[in-house]
RNA sequence: GCAGCAUUGGAGAAGUGGCUUAACUCAUUGCCCUCUCAAGGCAACAUUCACGGGUUCGAAUCCCGUAUGCUGUACCA
């Protein structure tokens, strides 16, 4: 009877860069799968390259990930003294013991060849055709000798795993079904660098093992880094953990999302500083590359966990599409109650600089003028800057034209000597005086409501009559209509 | 090149041999509402599942081949 582990599993980012898209989706998933068959969720930290890491990185992937909902059992700043510590570069000593374990084993030895030697290999071997590079083991079986020549000569060894010959590593993927690969297509990889820091291939295998990680949920382009790994175990004895790679989300043009993409915004916090809400990332990246059985598409991180289940994983690559995120971001908009909604959209209010000093109370009645108008925060910034900042503002010839027409002049001019003594700018009392402008003037529709609407906006489109007054408030409407 | 993975409408996708006249959602388009924009409501949108063969009474679903795309192929992770 095979005893039934805690799930363990685990999001293990470089610090290289802040919390993207494709970390997040692939952290969701992990924390989804924990909490569905009520394991933990691990947060450890990737650092062994260190010259691409950077300030602030390890904070941004460990807070944004708390921010969008997605909390660690274990990490960093919450570490399990069992399993600590969760930054690589503090474990050092025992990658190495472990890989002079794998040398003294004879399943993986010592390279002297410099990066000159590699490249002129590389040089070779992709003149006979081959452009998978794969180590021609010149090091295999160097002589004490031979290698005292070359620590003489200021050489340092990297150690690299002596692949099997003739093996194929077969797993059965969480998502994909089976796979299997060749141990001949793979050449003899460096695990440990010469400066003693460990390879990504080799740190996770044993990060993995000592953490109890039960199951890695992954980014496909892992794949074909599995059979490496899946060596390492085999050398070890240990077991290895279930595997699952998840498909990559591609750009607009199906390639996979890079940092250097432009129209793709890449990091989360840039999310939320444009006003996105991380209930509905949450959701959205949710949706990328998986769908529930029946087809609901709002769910609550609660129905997330409850529905999730890996098997439904898409396994072809997944396009990230802003609009669809839009939509589901007005949706959780709409659906905020008031209290939270205030508190989510005042600050994008008072970024709009005309606003920002507006008693407390019209800040709120703005903000409710405009729940259902935007996708998200920053958009309430803009569309109130539009109304606010009249000067910038300017009149189209049409418009104009229009504006010049004989019924337009009349229907301002009524309107001027009828809303000094509008009481309130409730709807009801708007449309009481358009009424009786209408009654006085005979004109309606379009030609009565659109001049007043160009002479206090100078735009011919936007949102309710009696919202602009509001806006606006009586001061402002006099001096505008007199311009 | 080699290896792995994939291929259903503009996008996410459901679909696991007959219930499919290919679900659902976004986008798009049209209509309604409306001074306008947005929101909301209604409707339209794949005779067909990359292509070519095969298996079967029956195929998007199974098999073979081809094409295309993606990922990987580092002392990056």
């Amino acid at each position: 009877m095979e005893e039934i582990k805690k799930v363990r599993v685990r999001y293990a980012p470089s610090p290289t860069g802040y919390l993207h898209i494709g970390g997040a989706r692939s952290a969701l998933f992990n924390y989804l799968y924990a909490k569905k068959y009520h394991g933990d969720f691990v947060f450890r930290i990737e650092d062994t390259d260190i010259e691409r890491n950077i300030e602030g990185a390890e904070y941004s992937q460990l807070h944004d990930l708390i921010w969008l909902g997605i909390i660690p059992d274990e990490s960093i700043e919450k570490p399990n003294p069992k399993y600590a510590p969760y930054r690589q570069m503090e474990k050092l000593a025992l990658y190495q013991k472990y890989a002079h374990e794998l040398v003294e084993k004879g399943y993986a030895y010592e390279c002297y060849c410099t990066e000159e030697e590699l490249a002129e290999m590389k040089e070779n071997q992709y003149a006979n055709g081959i452009k998978a590079f794969k180590y021609n083991r010149h090091c295999l079986n160097l002589t004490n000798e031979e290698k005292e020549k070359y620590i003489k000569e200021g050489r340092k060894p990297v150690i690299r795993l002596k692949m099997e010959k003739g093996v194929t590593f077969k797993f059965h993927d969480l998502v994909r079904g089976d796979v299997s690969f060749l141990s001949d297509d793979i050449g003899d990889f460096v695990i440990l660098k010469s400066n003693g820091i460990p390879t990504y291939n080799f740190a996770v295998v044993i990060d993995d093992h000592i953490m109890d990680i039960t199951h890695v949920l992954r980014g496909e382009e892992h794949l074909s880094n599995t059979p490496k790994q899946l060596q390492i175990y085999k050398y070890f004895g240990w077991e290895p953990p279930k595997f699952g790679h998840m498909t990559i989300i591609v750009n607009e043009n199906g390639k996979k999302l890079s940092k250097r993409d432009n129209n793709i915004l890449q990091f989360m916090s840039q999310y939320r500083d444009l006003g996105y809400l991380p209930e509905a990332i949450f959701n959205f990246l949710f949706l990328l590359g998986y769908t529930s059985s029946d087809s609901k598409e709002f769910f609550t991180k609660e129905e997330a966990i409850e529905n999730f289940d890996p098997s439904r994983l898409s396994s072809s690559p997944s396009m990230f599409d802003n609009k669809k995120l839009k939509y589901i971001n007005s949706t959780y908009i709409k659906h905020l109650d008031d209290e939270k909604y205030f508190e989510f959209i005042l600050p994008f209010i008072k970024k709009s600089a005309k606003a920002k000093d507006f008693d407390e109370n019209l800040l709120k009645e703005i903000a409710l003028i405009y729940k259902n108008e935007i996708a998200y925060g920053e958009e309430i910034t803009s569309l109130l800057d539009e109304i606010l900042d009249y000067d910038k503002n300017q009149l189209t010839d049409e418009e104009k034209e229009f504006l010049n027409l004989d019924s337009s002049k009349l229907a301002i001019s009524k309107f001027k000597e009828k809303v000094i003594s509008l009481k309130s700018f409730d709807k009801d009392s708007v449309k009481e005086l358009f009424l009786s402008v209408q009654k006085e003037t005979s004109l309606k529709g379009k030609n009565l409501y659109m001049p007043i609407r160009l002479k206090l906006t100078k735009m011919s489109h936007g949102i309710e009559m009696h919202n602009i007054l509001k806006i606006l408030g009586m001061e402002e409407i006099l001096k505008r209509i007199d311009l």
